[in-house]
DNA sequence: CAACGTTATGCAATCGATTGCAATAACCTT
DNA sequence: AAGGTTATTGCAATCGATTGCATAACGTTG
């Protein structure tokens, strides 16, 4: 034998069974002190571990949750916004502690069978999704089927699938209401209102806005950097300022503060600017942005709970984040 | 049966054997074309697939690559900067076209066999490390009895492992001579000289400073922008003020560019701020940041085709990747 | 010393898919 | 009709670890 690399090689060479090598190795009481203490040392000094794809197939458990960021809409060929990237970093951080590993795809949904496949493969014993992207209908069908699946997203009536998400109602009314409260009137909001998370974000602020007798104005661009800040600089060449902007995430914030103070306008004294997210950045543009924080931290261990709950075959429900107004320099 | 989950199953269903069963779906020429459609049809109709665990096993490989983040020294919680995720982003996207599923593992190295227990687990075909963090030795001893691996990171005279990285020390020296062709005589770096990636950073510079007869003054700080903040913010608060500032990420120069404004200073005029990474946001902040670009997607590129080869029992060697100055508004 | 308990170990089945080889059926050739 | 092809399909071993059950070796007790 040249190299030994499985349990039956180190049982070979202690002169016992795979059965006792196993045994040993998981600290099985009814292995004696001596021999287990022989094996572990051989098994340490070959450098021999049980190789987890046998040991999975044989235990029906991978240990290994899934991770999927269904890229419909957001045709970006690659994983950019920080927020879906640190959310990415919390779950990832929470299911390695349980001892989980993370099996990562990013999806690029073509047909509509992208989901079974990662819930058939057998690879994973459960599945996040972080985003629902345009998939809605595809994750409802299968949520029929599959239990272990959360989604991060909304959640609506009559919903099937498990989704935890903040209320983006509620995160744009909080932002109409604080810039009202600093004596704005002309407000704008910037963004795709196509997504359902950012509709619901514009619903709140127009709500907001009506309700105090002010109108709220859509500047509706792609979200990415270049597109927002393009679209914001060609909408402050003209027309009535606006005094107040609500962008529809932290990143399309910044956008609009480098068009508005390449526009030679003074944030927050000529126009102020509030954000989504509260990702880590935010706190460090200058000026530092208002924004609606979205508990990141808190998101990601009710997905992982809620997950685990399901793997246990337990049962678990949707949550739903409060966001909360953070106030820094820009409004 | 209650509901058809294997091969076994269908075959069952089809009344034909489990071989071809497998044969049917994975096309094998010798399955006549009548059954081959009809099994295909049940398979479709009850969602099965066959289970990869016993696939690869059966196969020996796994058809999936590790992509861990040794967390040495910046015992972060999480992954935070937007460049490491900005590369894990562009290697998890490249993986998955080539058919390879990602297993993600954030690391925390407690002990020095962390390495070896990704190795020998057995669950992926090779390995990506984004960062050499303080593990350096760890990957080193690592590498001389595991081929496929491969490190985002420097690369030194007599090294083992294969490692892709860009050329610190050239980025560190263009961003001196940057500074000093615009007049600059009082350069700070700021920034953990410990790391090996920006102990490079500094050394390019320092030396481009020395060769201009300028000496270069270094503030040593934690990475996390908070820290960096308050450290920079104490620096304005004494001594004479430098007049260009060099920080050791794109991260780091937006803590430097908060403390820099909050001092009352302007950039550029008073200060100019140069970062690293050229992360998407630099080009965002206010102003713009001039930085040292590094082209992950080619860094990423040539991470996985490198692998890729390792796996396939190729042989393959280390590449450096060469910075460029970005003149933005910062400087 | 026989009967029994205890402790440590091995045997062999199992998880589910793949594949070399053998076997069968169907068809062709002369 | 016998011998020869060819096209399909099945048998059974294999990947490597786990575990219920059986068994061997030893000690204990009446």
């Amino acid at each position: 034998m040249s190299k030994p690399t499985k349990l039956a090689d180190i049982a070979a060479l202690a002169g016992v069974s795979t059965a006792t090598v196993s045994r040993a190795l998981s600290g099985h009481p009814s292995v004696s002190k001596a021999t287990q203490a022989r094996i572990q040392a051989l098994a340490r000094e070959h450098d021999v571990r049980p190789n987890q794809l046998a040991r999975n197939l044989r235990l029906r458990s991978t240990g290994a949750i899934g991770l999927a960021m269904p890229l419909g809409h957001a045709r970006t060929q690659h994983l950019t916004d920080p927020f879906f990237l640190s959310l990415l970093g919390y779950i990832a951080d929470l299911l390695v502690d349980r001892g989980y590993d993370v099996l990562l795809s990013r999806v690029l949904p073509e047909n509509g069978d992208w989901l079974d496949r990662l819930v058939d493969a057998g690879r994973v014993d459960g599945l996040l999704l972080i985003g629902q992207s345009d998939q809605y209908e595809t994750i409802e069908r299968v949520a029929t089927r599959y239990g272990p699946l959360v989604a991060w997203g909304v959640h609506r009536d009559g919903q099937r699938h498990l989704a935890i998400g903040s209320d983006n109602i509620a995160g744009g009314r909080l932002a109409a209401e604080h810039l009202l409260e600093r004596g704005r009137r002309r407000l704008l909001f910037v963004g795709d209102p196509a997504p359902p998370e950012f509709a619901d974000r514009l619903a709140g602020f127009a709500a907001a806005a009506r309700a105090a007798g002010v109108r709220a104005e859509v500047l509706a661009t792609a979200m990415d950097p270049d597109r927002v800040h393009a679209a914001m600089r060609t909408r402050l060449a003209v027309g009535t300022l606006p005094d107040a902007i609500f962008a529809a995430s932290d990143v399309a914030a910044m956008s609009v503060l480098r068009a508005v103070s390449e526009a030679g306008l003074d944030v927050p004294r000529e126009v102020a600017v509030i954000g989504y997210d509260d990702v880590t950045l935010a706190a460090h543009t200058s000026p530092p942005l208002t924004t609606i924080r979205q508990d990141l931290a808190r998101g990601a261990a009710l997905m992982v709970e809620r997950l685990l709950a399901r793997v246990a075959g337990e049962a678990a429900e949707h949550a739903v984040i409060v966001p909360e107004l953070v106030v820094r320099a820009s409004t």
